[in-house]
DNA sequence: TGAAAATGCGAGCGACCGCTCGTATTGTTC
DNA sequence: GAACAATACGAGCGGTCGCTCGCATTTTCA
């Protein structure tokens, strides 16, 4: 069912995705308008339907796109670190600081990751970004805490994505001199709830 | 402006109001229609906003009934304790378990509470419930943890108002039988945070 | 008891939504 | 360069939304 693109067909197609970054970003997934990413990206509502479907199928473009390159990021952070062996306060470090960074170079991603109520639709969409965080939180969470259950495991990794879900817009809607503080606490939260595993 | 209110008409308010708590966590602020408000309500469209003028209007006042039903609670469940004395475990109890049980209760509430990417009219409807728990948050900090700057305590009770939040859907979701789990783990979370604000 | 006020109704307005479709233009293929 | 596919357009369809308005009914109160 594939149609063949032409290389402007593809231009067009990241330049939709960018658009509705933008447009989840700045008014939410509900709020942003088909017609109004098409004309963040220049074209007519017409022309993006010859791209995407459905809306639906713009949101899980775009979140496999920020899962592709959320992927990138987290494996150029960590290559080739022990997680095991790590002190807590650089393990953190090495985990948050990239995250973080990340949501503030895409602001569209948290409309479709941070959202406790999506839509039945966008819920499946951003699946794959919940699947890909709760997999590396529980590969980290097995090396620093043999002693957890696989039921444990899983719900502690759900624990801790849901946090960094709920701080993260603290983090980046707080004014640029107070970011380093919110991250802090966001370090604090996520490193207290470690130390009490262990515990 | 107030116009005089029946009897009859003060029943239809919180009627319209019961309606709209189950409509709102039935289906979220955005798509529970005030046709459909007035629907379970068992009245008219044009009757609801014979009270109403707006559906903005309906969730404020559906937030300030919950803000007084939820200091009730709250003050029956620590009348004349000693915040700064009580050992941690039993300070989390006491201000968790009501809360999810209010939670339980009202399962309206968390559509209007938890929800980091409110619309701006809905985040300005449900502002008292924030402001009420930031209050009572801070105080307890203040107690608890009296080495901190009033920046830093407020900023400390944003962080486990958040928590609370974020998590208490994960409380309410979860089957029955994984309940005491999931409500084990958020007092960890806040546990570990307030431990680690402590040291 | 009668006028005024409060309550009640529901069709439907105007605005917006996701999306379609007929048509024009540009690019590819032979 | 002819035939065809891909890209581009934008008016507008069918539907939902918050809300209104004209009008009927019930309650209050002098």
């Amino acid at each position: 069912m594939e149609r063949r693109r032409q290389a402007r067909g593809e231009r067009r197609m990241a330049e939709i995705l960018d658009a509705a970054a933008d447009a989840f970003a700045e008014l939410g997934y509900e709020k942003a308008s088909t017609n109004a990413i098409a004309a963040r990206a220049g074209i007519s509502p017409g022309s993006l339907y010859q791209f995407f479907p459905s809306k639906e199928a713009v949101a899980r473009a775009l979140a496999d796109r920020f899962v592709a390159d959320m992927r990138t990021a987290h494996a150029s952070a960590f290559g080739g670190a022990d997680v095991a062996a790590m002190d807590l306060g650089e393990l953190l470090d090495r985990v948050v600081d990239p995250l973080v960074a990340f949501n503030l170079a895409n602001p569209g991603f948290k409309a479709l990751f941070a959202r406790p109520d999506m839509p039945a639709a966008l819920a499946e969409s951003s699946q794959p970004i919940q699947a890909a965080m709760l997999g590396q939180v529980e590969s980290i969470l097995g090396a620093r805490v043999p002693g957890l259950s696989p039921d444990g495991r899983a719900r502690s990794a759900r624990v801790l994505v849901r946090i960094f879900q709920a701080m993260t817009p603290l983090v980046t809607a707080a004014p640029e001199e107070e970011r380093p503080a919110e991250i802090a606490e966001l370090k604090r939260v996520l490193g207290g709830y470690l130390t009490s595993l262990s515990a």
